[in-house]
RNA sequence: GUCCCCAUCGUCUAGCCAGGCCUAGGACACGACCCUUUCAAGGUUGAGACACGGGUUCGAAUCCCGUUGGGGACGCCA
């Protein structure tokens, strides 16, 4: 039989990183097989039954998050408050069949139990008032719910990929609601008979969702269904060692995003939290589909650590074309109102774009140390490198200006010649030479090879800004 | 509180299921050194963990029991 995996979102805020993690969980579980000829579908369902919470904003930011991911769905989402008719078939299936009844508590009787379990340190809250009683008991006028009449004794038990064989006495879990007063299906009823219309194989999801499996195996068995083959995925905690929320501050993938994270190094960091394959740490798209398994999933909970994402990022920075990191760089930059873009910005981009990426873990660090080669003339110089032009700086760089101008050879290699030349000369070190150079060309004092930057920004660039210089024609920053 | 789950460097993890190859390996972060025009990158290197207590065994990070610690679930939310 074909695999089929799905993600089950329900919309009511972005797509954080736990969710963006199961998602990818279940995508590469799809993919493996369908690369291995075992089926693989990967479907993406909107659990959207709780019409109160449920945003068209918060769909469009998962599909948004997936998207960027590069997380593809197969076929269309399926809208799951869309199919409530058939949810509601379902139950009275179960109606007939004696497997669910009506339940006519009020609310107030429901908080009631609520204290009782408590206080008689029980887990079970509903009491089963109305499991046996005569339809005829109903009080007139109020519109009941209806509960599955689950089993009283012995055990659930299931065999989770991840979690091993764990069972539940039955005299722990209750009569769960199915459907509620006003008749709209809870998402207990709804996961089951999505799944198994859908005819998903494999329920892959977080920890929290444990209990619930218990629960809806229930079910599956009343409607005389197959159980899918549960896998539920450890956590992700903050880094106080509580599960991800929103007071752990930016959660959602798109913030992440925003602040210059690459998705494959997103996707690649997400893996490696409680997966593991050896010693791997840099994997690719393709090796993780093929080696994925769920029995490589840890069963501890995994934290989440923004230095070892942004390591990894710098890695993938590194490795990312020339060309795609400048248009990047170069689309940030146009939207800058403060940017005066040069005309060369593009090619500069490009050109210095090896010597760039090398210092950047991210994309808006990148748009930092880039920032010198895309602005206009003249650039805007900072304190630090004011100091590199002090009286016996801007010597230097006066010999400099005068050896370079007399430079034919403007490659790296005949640029650092003509300064060693100049070091030689005035007997300063090289590093005393290049500082003011670089002071001039970029405004700071953390910079790729001047050597490099001169060849990139051109002769008459680099001269017209070591002029600047000194002439005292740079603004200051800040 | 009840039920369920988890437990290797600060963090992510390998090793555990099929005990000896483990004086416990890798990665991030941290320290030192090298390279070097700055900053990175890179190289070498250092410090750093089997939660604790009992068993079983010739031998336990690995198997069993308990303790402690952590987490999750206990809705007419999903």
């Amino acid at each position: 039989m074909g695999v089929v995996t799905r993600f089950a979102p329900s919309p009511t805020g972005f797509l954080h990183i736990g969710g963006a993690r199961t998602a990818l969980f279940n995508w590469l579980f799809a993919r493996h097989h369908q690369v291995h000829g075992d089926g693989g579908t990967f479907l993406l369902r909107i659990e959207d039954t709780d019409r109160a919470r449920s945003t068209q904003a918060a769909v469009d930011a998962i599909y948004d998050g997936l998207s960027w991911l590069g997380l593809d769905w197969d076929g269309d989402p399926i809208s799951q408050f869309a199919r409530a008719e058939r949810h509601r078939e379902a139950v009275d299936q179960l109606l007939a069949q004696g497997n669910a009844y009506k339940c006519y508590c009020t609310p107030e009787e429901l908080a009631e139990m609520r204290e009782t379990a408590k206080r008689e340190k029980r887990n079970r809250m509903y009491d089963g008032r109305w499991r046996d009683r005569d339809p005829s008991d109903a009080p007139a006028g109020a519109t009941p719910v209806i509960r599955l009449k689950v089993p009283l004794e012995r055990d659930t038990v299931i065999d989770d990929a991840v979690q091993g064989r764990v069972t539940v006495a039955n005299e722990q879990l209750d009569d769960m609601v199915l459907l509620r007063a006003d008749s709209t299906p809870t998402y207990m009823l709804a996961v089951v008979v999505d799944d198994h219309d859908t005819a998903v194989t494999h329920v892959i999801r977080g920890d929290d969702h444990l209990t619930n499996a218990f629960r809806q195996t229930q079910l599956y068995q009343a409607l005389g269904w197959d159980t899918p083959k549960f896998a539920h995925i450890p956590l992700i905690h903050g880094p106080d060692g509580a599960k991800l929320s929103k007071r752990h501050g930016a959660l959602g993938v798109d913030a992440y995003r925003d602040d210059g994270f690459l998705p494959e190094a997103m996707r690649n960091y997400l893996l490696r939290l409680g997966w593991s394959h050896g010693d791997d740490e840099v994997i690719s798209t393709d090796q993780a589909i093929d080696w994925f398994t769920l029995s490589n999933i840890g069963k501890s909970p995994a934290r989440f650590d923004v230095q070892k994402l942004t390591n990894l990022n710098g890695q993938y920075m590194r490795q990312a074309d020339d060309r795609f990191l400048a248009e990047t760089v170069l689309s940030r930059l146009r939207d800058m109102a403060s940017v005066r873009l040069a005309e060369a910005a593009p090619d500069r981009l490009f050109k210095g774009m090896p010597g760039l990426k090398e210092r950047s873990k991210t994309i808006n660090e990148l748009l930092e140390n880039a920032l010198f080669y895309a602005t206009e003339r003249p650039v805007p110089i900072d304190e630090k490198a004011v100091q590199q032009l002090s009286p016996d700086g801007k010597q230097l760089l006066t010999a400099a200006r005068d050896k370079l101008a007399r430079t034919d050879d403007w490659s790296d290699e005949g640029l650092m010649a003509s300064a060693k030349q100049v070091s030689e000369e005035t007997g300063a070190k090289l590093g005393a030479v290049a500082a003011p150079i670089r002071s001039a060309l970029t405004g700071g004092t953390q910079s790729p090879s001047v050597f490099e930057i001169l060849h990139v920004l051109g002769r008459e660039e680099s001269l017209g800004r070591i002029d600047d210089a000194l002439g005292g024609l740079q603004p200051l920053k800040q």
